[in-house]
Formats: structure tokens, sequence, C-alpha cells
DNA sequence: TTTATATTTCAATAATTGTTGTATAGTTGC
DNA sequence: GCAACTATACAACAATTATTGAAATATAAA
């Protein structure tokens, strides 16, 4: 992880529709949505969507495996928790205790 | 955190300019650092620089005061805390063992 | 092979965001 | 009060992003 990567990634979670694809697929993961399963489930065009689907995989977001006609889409966990690892060491930084005084620091002020 | 106050900070982490604001603001907390002093160290135009400023303290993302003719900026350790709570949860979701395969999961799954 | 289905690409347009210089408001010290 | 300094507000413009319908691609089914 590194500034360019998470700057794509907030940049892809920056967007109503792609934080509710998002949320949507951690919540069907590991088996993961097909478009037009997303597009039903949000009520949105198939083109918006896959614009939004275009972006969120090209940033790392998620993944996308072809099943015949469909197009499968899971959530890419391991790279959210490494965002999740980058924020926590940008939000410490040396600070631990004033950004986790009530919590584990364990995962925290890790020097990248 | 909802999803609306956590869109509002990914848009503001999601400028290279601003993540660098951020970042720089963490390392020099608690004491933060005014205006001038990040536009000398990021070599930014002060127009530029008031415009992501103002984005920032506006999402919530840094808290500003003033000190005679000077403007003192601070990074929000606090919601930041509370974005990484919501990303957490948000990753997890019922389903640390893959977001946290090889980690600390303490800090994971919070229900919020 | 013809028809239906799923998804994306393309094109047009709307809307938002980013950058810069100039002007303005407020603060300090003489 | 006046000059120097800090920062923001405003205006103009550039650049990017979002949305939509129509057309194209590709797979599956009849």
């Amino acid at each position: 992880m590194n500034k360019e990567i998470a700057t794509k990634l907030f940049e892809s979670l920056a967007s109503g529709v792609r934080l509710d694809v998002f949320r949507l697929l951690v919540k069907h993961a590991p088996t993961g949505l097909v478009a037009g399963e997303i597009a039903t489930e949000l009520d949105l065009p198939p083109t918006n969507l896959s614009f939004h689907l275009k972006a969120m995989t090209h940033a790392g977001l998620v993944h996308v495996t072809q099943e015949g006609r469909y197009q499968r889409y899971r959530a890419n966990l391991t790279v959210m928790q490494s965002l999740i690892d980058y924020l926590t060491a940008e939000c410490c930084a040396g600070h631990s205790e004033r950004c986790f005084d009530n919590g584990d620091a364990s995962t925290c002020c890790k020097t990248d």
C-alpha cells in the first residue's frame, strides 16, 4: 500500500453508488454477485453500474470472473485490509495514545 | 459514522493534495500547523491549499483555530478512528477469517 | 441458426472538482 | 493611522467524473 494506491481506493469509496456496491459485495462474500443481481438490488441502470464496477475493478477494490454470459463480482477483502492498515498507520504515526485511547493498539503505528 | 459521513471523508482523502495535508498534520499532531507552514512544506499556492483545507474542514477531517492572523490546522484523529472502525466493520461484516487471516482480529468486526 | 439474455462500449451531455491570479478582509507592529 | 503580512473569497477556466440511452459483443437456449 502506498499513497497512489490508497488515493485510488479512496476515490473508489468516495461515491455513494460505489460504496453501496462494495458493502453489498462484502455482505455476499465470498460468493459475490453477478452484475445483474447488483443492478436489481441497488436499482441502478446497467450502464451506470457497469461504469462504477469498471472503476472499482480498475482500482482493485473488486475482482471479476466470467461465468458464461454473467460477470461475477467479489469484494477484494485483502486490499481492504491493506487500506485499513495504511489508514491506521496514517492515523497513529506516533500518536497511538490519542488515536486508540480505549482500543487495541496492536495493529497500530506500523512504520510502513 | 454512517454512509454519508464516510463518503465525505473518503472524498477528502481521495485527493493527493489533501492526503498529503492530512498526513503532514498527523505527523505534527497534536500541535498542528498554520496554513502558511503547510503551504511551504508542500509547496502549494496559498489559494489552492485554502481550497483543500476548506474541503477538509467541512468534511470534519481537520480542525481549525484562529491564532491572531494565523489559522492553525490540526488532524481530527477521533474522526479518523471512527472511519477506521467503520471500514473495519464494512470489511469484516461476518467474514473476519478472510479479512484477518494472519493478523490481529481484536479490533475487527465491531458491530458499531 | 435464430432468438433471447447479460453486460459492456460508445457517444452525448450534465455536473462536479481542481487550479490559478487578483482582490479583499483581518491582524500585527510601528 | 499606516504599512506589512496571513489567509480566504471570488472569478475564470481547465479537467475530471457521473449519468443515460442506443448500439455492440458475447453467451445460452430454442
